[in-house]
DNA sequence: GTCTATATAAAGATAGAC
DNA sequence: GTCTATCTTTATATAGAC
């Protein structure tokens, strides 16, 4: 079961839906039929079935998050405005995702220990970071003022919009645009 | 059918299920057992069954914004700064609702000429105002830089985040978090 | 590993009594 | 206006042939 070609299409085609999507919109025909097969079939490769694949995925998706991000910071220097760049094109790299759905509508749908999991996954690979990072540059002396916690949550919220933002309405590409977000975040800390 | 107190607990429910939790995550019957009736007697107050029932409430729910942010803003005066904090509290006054969930998730599952009646409706009411405000606060002369449909798309995502968080993440109010926000944001229009 | 067939349960919806 | 009863469809899941 563990490793096989078709296994890993399920779950690629079950991270991009479950991701999406969110867990009750997305049925095991959809996962199945994006995978190429049928949905009996599904179950061999996700004995524990709907919801167990979806934590499995989205455990998968959460640390390849962390550890994307992480290598972003790192590769970051110790420039603030570099490192948030960085994680704004690794995020932008990855299918969109959406943290209110997942906490509002997708955590009360499955397991409550899997749901806490997930949830202490999701700070710590996405936010935690961000909050770090602006501690340190203030750490390193760079006038940074304001609540350092609610500015994180605020740069990731607005990562996310954009993300999810339809093309349609894109007159530059989502990475200028996030860019410009962050540097107008860095210069109203400075600047108050 | 029109008026009456039972109706008006239906679309009062499901109101708040729906906005909260999504179209596919809402059932009638947690609908119904919301408003102290049995599911079958919702088919009574919504003839349209569940999607007519989602038009109708999220349209409700819309068109309840677009006047409370227009009251916010007439009531912030010519002070950009008040306004954009006015409709902040209009907004955290409200249920909390997930745009990007909407978009990503609820539309596609209805009907494709309601789905985009209610994006377009979504956009006319709460993002068009922010652009409005930001617009004209430099038409009268405030050094406000950058693309401001980005930023006001920026400042949106900030209010709905802030508004979904988990109490057990609050140090301060919601409020306060967001005059927050929108001043790191204002003063870095103004310093770059 | 994948399918057909089938079981089970849940959800949306309608009919009709009261 | 609300209920019980019922119908239909859809979704999750399993059994077993190939």
């Amino acid at each position: 079961m563990s490793h096989s070609e078709a296994r890993e299409r399920v779950l690629q085609a079950a991270e991009r839906l479950f991701a999406e999507r969110g867990y009750t919109a997305v049925t095991v025909k959809d996962i199945a039929a994006a995978a190429g097969i049928h949905h009996a079939s599904l179950y061999h490769h996700a004995p524990d079935g709907k919801e167990g694949l979806f934590v499995e995925v989205m455990t998968r998706i959460l640390e390849r998050h962390r550890a994307g991000i992480a290598d972003a910071v790192g590769a970051g220097g110790e420039d603030v405005r570099a490192q948030l760049h960085g994680i704004a094109a690794w995020m932008l790299s990855q299918p969109p995702m959406d943290m209110i759905r997942m906490a509002l509508s997708d955590m009360p749908a499955i397991d409550a220990a899997s749901a806490n999991m997930l949830a202490a996954l999701a700070f710590e690979a996405m936010i935690v970071p961000i909050v770090r990072v602006l501690y340190d540059a203030r750490g390193r002396g760079e006038l940074l003022q304001g609540d350092l916690g609610n500015i994180a949550g605020g740069i990731f919220s607005m990562l996310q919009g954009l993300h999810t933002l339809p093309e349609a309405y894109l007159e530059r590409s989502r990475q200028e645009m996030a860019n410009e977000l962050i540097d107008v975040m860095l210069a109203g800390m400075k600047a108050r």
